[in-house]
DNA sequence: CGGTAAATAGCCCGATGGGGCTAACTCGGG
DNA sequence: CCCGAGTTAGCCCCATCGGGCTATTTACCG
């Protein structure tokens, strides 16, 4: 054994793709999954015990997300590295996650030779981002972030509410509602509250 | 070898959810994988080659998605049992799934004991639909389906287009759009498009 | 200590939306 | 051959929305 293996933790909700991967990943030589887990404080604690070299992370889970847990990891350990695997993906995901610390993206439906090089890639360090994504990601810092209560005021948009709702249920008056909705509007580039709601659900700024 | 061994076909355009699940049943001794299929096409050859037992079936899939390909596969083999494995649901992406005639549907995180239980369950044609899903279904038969006109509206009122850019884009008044929307809110149980748009969208009436 | 951003709140006004109601025409099924 | 559903279109009316504008308080950052 003239090198040491990558030792991977992998990160996902769903059994049957840690069993996936950990089969696509232990026929490598060069490469071995040392734990798996199922949920972001299960992940912390075989972080704690493993110290992998790479960890493989989910971005859908329940409770916590992999982009919180990513950031939990790195909080503790400033140089792990971590690859994050998403389903379909949101800008806003993608732009949380590396904004957590992680090295790099990868969709789940990707070939094995492309996966397996991306891994390599980033344990050696020379993994950079598809210029797509990069690209996206500038465009994401160009438009302006929405403060605490503007997501508020978003959230209840997409549930449907009207301004007036939406101030009794902060305690606020409708034509405060009315400013935040403006703003909304402006940041979000729209015209009006259903696209507001759409590019919302579609950006990922609020889960459905 | 007493007993034939169950015949499966996986049907997932990711590739490691089909190591996963090959390596899952394969464990087991009355289950075989006899194919596995990346798309819809692939899985109607893969059907007409093997003609399997019971097949695993991805909803969303590219082109062809799971219920037109459940479709597809019963409308040349009629007592062919398809199961449906998704990742999250929504009801009319279920609903369709098993109107086209799939035996039952799973999500994609449950484990290993129920996932195998349901699989012979519905080989041995025992199986039942989960009283909660059931209810559902029902709920879904109770509301009433739009129209195709209504669609096209409901399509353009997500994508956040005021009544006279529909009535426009339709070629029609914007009175008549203004009476579909009518209809649309009715029939949704909604009070205004905003909400229709995100209840759409969560149903999966219209695709995002 | 001054500037800036967020959150609060008010005003006016025109545009849009949605409720209720009526009424054509067309097309397919009983 | 008529009935029902779908699509078309009009009417009135008022609530809501969104644009534009100003203003106060708080809080944080340089």
């Amino acid at each position: 054994m003239a090198k040491p293996k990558i030792r991977l933790l992998l990160v996902d909700d769903h059994l049957v793709v840690r069993i996936g991967l950990r089969s696509l990943l232990e026929m490598q030589p060069d490469l071995t999954v040392v734990a798996e887990a199922a949920s972001g404080a299960a992940a912390l604690k075989e972080f704690e015990r493993h110290q992998p070299d790479l960890t493989l992370m989910d971005l859908r889970m329940p409770e916590m997300d992999g982009a919180a847990t990513t950031a939990a990891i790195r909080a503790k350990s400033p140089d792990a590295r971590v690859l994050v695997l998403t389903t379909f993906d949101t800008d806003e995901d993608i732009f949380r996650a590396l904004q957590a610390g992680a090295c790099g993206y990868l969709l789940k439906n990707t070939d094995s030779e492309p996966l397996l090089k991306t891994i390599r890639a980033v344990h050696a360090g020379t993994y950079r981002l598809p210029a797509e994504v990069a690209a996206r990601l500038a465009q994401r810092q160009a438009a302006p972030e929405l403060s605490p209560r503007e997501r508020e005021v978003l959230e209840l948009i997409v549930k449907g509410r009207s301004n007036k709702e939406i101030g009794s249920a902060l305690g606020v008056a409708e034509n405060t509602v009315k400013n935040h909705v403006k703003v909304i509007l402006d940041k979000l580039g729209v015209q009006d509250r259903t696209q507001a709601a759409t590019t919302a659900i579609q950006r990922g700024i609020v889960r459905l």
